[in-house]
RNA sequence: GCGAAAAUAGCUCAGUUGGUAGAGCACGACCUUGCCAAGGUCGGGGUCGCGGGUUCGAGUCCCGUUUUUCGCUCCA
């Protein structure tokens, strides 16, 4: 364990060093869990992307693209559930450090009134036996009167706080109540904060007309708002999909572990919808051809497993999660879920629109169900650069880094070098990185030894180097020297572009 | 959010009881160099995370703060 953590040290450090991956705003100290990508990195992203996105509209005609804008209408957060469920108050003892719902520590403290009344009321009664009037005695009694006065101030006040989510007033609430921790029995208490999920803003600029909308926490939405504008253009028959890539944003608690789990972060989701009842037959196909996607990769298969939800969400009845190993263990990457007609019913509900599927075959209009595939693009890039990541122990004693990417997914292709820098050799080195370049990522360099140069390219995952020497300016041949086997080639100068376009091609990994 | 640890050059780190900020690698120029991190010469780069305090003097001691890592907690 305490090795693997040293591996991922080492592959953050990395990302930084080789231009992968940099900490945001980091000249003013960084922000929180936020992350930039560098020359390499944004390469290797957008191949993943690539990879992602033919995987789900090349290789299916049923299934299409969209990019829907990341402000939507703010009932569409509510309609999702989204706006409910994350909208706690919440309050930390800091004695014991338990957490709690402050609205409950309230609402407990508002029954404990009603207790205390009740018990004055039992006392009462047993002492006056057959002749007490419980009504007189909660009018007159000083004591019951005293608590009703105090328990009618405290709901009122405790209303009006949650109405205006006011936390200040919340936590004023508990210690003018003098609320005690169950479990450490002080009153020893941290602000009031409420954790919401979802980051918000104001849209129109005056401010009695500004609109609170929220940055989208999962690019799904964007996708069953839009189910009847892509299935009526483009005359789609169930069963189909539409993918998406794009941007949410989730103001976690604690976000952490590098770019596992950022606050602002990409989604490469694919929503399918099927007839009803038969949602679990789909779910099942999904699930073997994402895992066949991961798969196709070769980082190898014993690093990939599902772990099937027990607890289920709310809006789904199948779930699983496509872990990858990670240098600290076995993570979600990828979730594929049945979420049933929840989705679609509840914006049919919110928004008043009919959305339904006339299903010529079946004669009969439904409510389709769906199943989600939805995968981290974040997560996906540190699995690939973890699952490739290697030190590797040489003949002569030498370790080498190398990342062994696939070459499809590669940020440079191949290095075109002259062996050195003098003779003509570096103008006939440009001369045929002029004539790839237009195909693929290049990079040129003249700078140090040849080893030196090799290994450099070892480090970004450049499968290929081409070395032009002295023979190259007569016979018109160059050297390929591979990453993964540090093996040699001569090769024509005019075979380069076709040889490479083969090995470098998505085509590699599609077909899976 | 709580607790612990860390922060010195692009990277990895050293820095003695508090006394003129260093090394290796990397980077740039030139020379050398025929295939797996070679060598030489010269050079650029740091208000020691940030802000206070103690002191004649702070990278070093104290307080606060930010960021990161680990453990809890929370969430999905």
């Amino acid at each position: 364990m305490a090795q693997q953590e040293d591996v991922f040290k080492k592959l953050v450090s990395h990302c930084k060093e080789y231009g992968f991956v940099f900490p945001s705003s980091e000249i003013y100290d960084g922000l929180g869990a936020v992350y930039d990508y560098g020359q390499n990195g944004v390469e290797l992203k957008n191949n993943i992307k690539r990879y992602w996105w033919d995987s789900m509209t090349l290789l299916n005609e049923n299934v299409v693209g969209i990019d829907s804008a990341i402000f939507m209408h703010p009932t569409i957060w509510k309609a999702s559930g989204h706006v409910d469920a994350f909208n706690d108050p919440l309050i930390d003892n800091k004695d014991s450090k338990k957490r709690y719902r402050a609205d409950v520590l309230i609402e407990e403290q508002l029954a404990k009134y009603d207790d205390t009344i009740e018990k004055e009321i039992e006392k009462a009664s047993k002492r006056f036996g057959e002749a007490f009037d419980e009504q007189k005695f909660r009018e007159t009694h000083p004591r019951v009167l005293e608590y009703a006065a105090k328990r009618e101030a405290l709901h009122t006040r405790f209303v009006r706080a949650l109405n205006d989510t006011n936390l200040e007033e919340l936590q004023q609430i508990i210690i003018d109540e003098a609320i005690v921790c169950p479990v450490s029995g002080t009153r020893n208490w941290t602000e009031v904060r409420q954790f919401n999920l979802m980051f918000s803003t104001e849209m129109g600029s005056t401010a009695d007309g500004a609109m609170k909308i929220y940055l989208r926490p999962e690019t799904a939405q964007g996708i069953f708002v839009n189910f009847l504008n892509v299935q009526k253009s483009g005359r789609m028959k169930i069963p189909f999909g539409i993918a998406q890539i794009g941007k949410a944003f989730r103001n976690e608690i604690v976000a952490r572990q590098f770019i596992f789990r950022m606050r602002e972060f990409e989604q490469m989701e694919m929503q399918f919808f099927v007839r009803p009842g038969e949602e679990l037959k789909w779910f099942d196909q999904w699930k073997q051809t994402r895992m066949r996607w991961h798969k196709a990769l070769g980082l190898g298969d014993h690093k990939y497993r599902f772990h099937d939800h027990d607890k289920l969400a709310h809006y789904a009845n199948a779930a699983t999660d496509i872990e990858f190993e990670m240098p600290f263990g076995f993570k979600e990457v990828e979730g594929i879920h049945s979420r049933t007609d929840f989705d679609l019913s509840s914006h049919e509900k919110y928004s008043g629109k009919k959305i339904r599927y006339f299903d010529p075959e079946l004669n009969q209009s439904y409510t389709p169900y769906v199943i989600e595939t939805s995968i981290g693009v974040d997560r996906m890039f540190l699995s690939i650069l973890a699952g490739s990541y290697c030190e590797e122990q040489l003949a002569d004693g030498e370790t080498r880094v190398v990342l062994r990417l696939p070459p499809a997914l590669a940020p440079v292709k191949l290095a075109v070098l002259p062996l050195i820098k003098k003779d003509g050799l570096p103008e006939k080195a440009r001369e045929i990185m002029n004539s790839l370049k237009f195909d693929f990522q290049c990079q040129y360099d003249e700078k140090d030894s040849i080893g030196k140069r090799y290994r450099r390219q070892d480090a970004i995952g450049t499968p290929y180097c081409v070395t032009v020497d002295h023979d190259t300016l007569t016979d018109h041949r160059v050297t390929i020297r591979h990453r993964d086997t540090m093996e040699q080639e001569r090769v024509p100068v005019a075979d380069l572009n076709p040889l490479i376009a083969d090995k470098v091609s998505l085509k590699n990994l599609l077909n899976y």
